[in-house]
DNA sequence: CATGAATGAGACTTCATTCAT
DNA sequence: CATGAATGAAGTCTCATTCAT
């Protein structure tokens, strides 16, 4: 079972800390003892705020998801009409300025590939990313702004992978990833299975 | 320095002990003994054969990159025409079978992401990669069978990005994942960004 | 410096609670946490009560060990004539029910053997505790009711001895141990080292 | 599940230290920079002969109880006859010179307290302990040596009872404890529990 | 060629303790 | 009077590595 919520207010802050620690130096590689030099606590602190390393990796590993489907809720909530709101979406699967986030998206699959619990997690984290892209999509059917011949759900599985498997040039910081250019032909590709003319963008 | 080729015969099947451990474990999870474990040999063994602990983790993923790489270049060959063996070449990298091998790449990008040697070798595993893709698709423009408007470069980063992607689902046992429609969308998807008409497939 | 009497009313309960956690996880292995937890106090709420661990593990010996001294005296106050209070005595020595008692008794031994303090503190306990036996025997041999060649001391050692060595098998609830054969046994061999004909019991 | 038997001669040596420290320092007091500095040996070379510390402890208690019970079994042999033998036993029973191995029994009866599998093993050592004095007793019975009214088992166990309770005093260094004075006494009270005259001792 | 013995470095973890409130 | 936050000391444990055979 895990410890939750004891320690003060700097708790917060030190989970941070132990985020961007992960996300530099990887999900096995991040020591108490990072933690403890980045968040100026120590080690026993943490300890005494997450209970055990295992618990502060998973707890570090929520709560930087979390983060990311908010964004994701967020920019979705933000386009005037079901397309715009898509392209809000795939813009910011795409964008690269957080790039703790990206690397910390890695490390959750690569906990997940090895960890049920956390699996389980992914699941439960995948199922909430997909919603806007799936609600948004529907919605454009529905007003007769897309056209598809594919089921929706298949779609989404298909430019979500394409999102995530962006990340591993970026990550890896392959030289042939041009960050425009992706942008554009993956928008170029949506809009083509939704039967949508002249994207503006 | 790395030392490479000491021991006997069994170095080989010592070798895919290493992997299917890493596959199973993760990369930084696999420890000399549990390979000791699989293989049958003692840990000194291991020691003998590989040096440190880093290079026979590192040999393993070059092993099994290797192994990926060849296997696309073979999927290559045997296509009658540039659709057909682009066809052939998505399918090979859609295709469920071979489970290690998917884990292994995850564990792949992963190390990469932490490892700058790792990460020049992750460019050159990728531009090998990439070659049959950019190849059949520049040949098939070259007959007028495609037609596009991108970059083939661009086109591939996304093609690939989407294969690569569909990884996490399959890794991590998403159940929204169904393989035989990902895989028609995909095609799809690839015949319409090259305006190939009715994909066989 | 030993700090006593700090603390309100529940010190006594968090007292008891203290008691009841070495009874059941041994001296060496009662944490500050445990007995927290069962008195339902804070952890520090313990140290401000008792000062360290060590002098709440020994304020606890004490009194759970003057607890038994106590009791045995009162038995003794009870008993008609010299042996009927002798049998009261090695009664109650033998009696099974206040299970915690008896294991309170070997963690207090095993304490005294290693912390030359207790082990004064253990001297006089025994030394209280051999009393009323001492002062019965001695006068049932003043009133003739006894007789011996053995010194008396000597007699209640052994007896004594009897009476502790009999906490071995319960506390490890061995399974030949039978309470009413075993307690016939002592008071006849008592009985037989004191002449004393035809033990009521 | 227990590791066994790892490392090579100096193996046997280094258990007897870990056996010498637990008797010095108490069970839950030895720690295995203890054993390691008696030893000379590293505190890794501890974990790599016995595993875990509890391990250690665990086999420490084993051997040395083995121990006490073939030396028990020794003492049987010796006697010309059944009442000679009870007395060799009694007396190696309550023998003060391996100051260790008594130290030891108490340690035994403390963790056999607290650990459920350590007191199965207590019950398994106990019944092996009570053999020779049974064996004597029957034998003696049979013989027309000694007569009893006593069930032979409940005696055994009150005469086991007070040789393990003997240790309590000498453990604790209890001034009125009188090594000569007690032995005789047990010895006649055996003596004439059996009905057996002039107890040659 | 391959191994078992032994070890040191470094991590996690436990736990009593200090301190401010 | 009592507590929660934070910490340091010290222990166990993991694991790669060295070495002799």
């Amino acid at each position: 079972m895990r410890r939750r919520r004891a320690g003060g207010e700097r708790r917060g802050e030190v989970l941070k800390a132990a985020i961007q620690v992960m996300a530099e130096r990887g999900y096995d590689r991040t020591r108490f003892s990072d933690v403890a030099a980045v968040a100026g606590v120590a080690v026993s602190t943490l300890q005494f705020y997450f209970g055990s390393r295992d618990d502060m990796l998973v707890e570090a590993l929520h709560e930087s998801t979390e983060e990311e489907v908010r964004a994701m809720e967020a920019a979705a909530a933000t386009g005037a009409n079901p397309w715009e709101r898509l392209v809000r979406l795939l813009e910011r699967g795409l964008v690269t300025v957080p790039v703790g986030t990206w690397r910390m998206l890695l490390e959750f699959w690569y906990a997940s590939a090895h960890d049920p619990e956390l699996r389980e997690h992914s699941v439960a984290v995948q199922h909430r990313y997909r919603r806007p892209f799936i609600d948004a999509i529907r919605e454009g059917i529905d007003r007769g702004d897309f056209h598809t011949d594919e089921d929706v759900e298949d779609l989404v599985t298909v430019i979500l992978a394409t999102l995530d498997g962006v990340l591993i040039p970026r990550v890896c910081e392959h030289p042939y990833y041009r960050e425009d250019r992706v942008r554009a032909v993956v928008i170029a590709q949506v809009a083509s299975a939704l039967g949508v003319r002249a994207p503006a963008h």
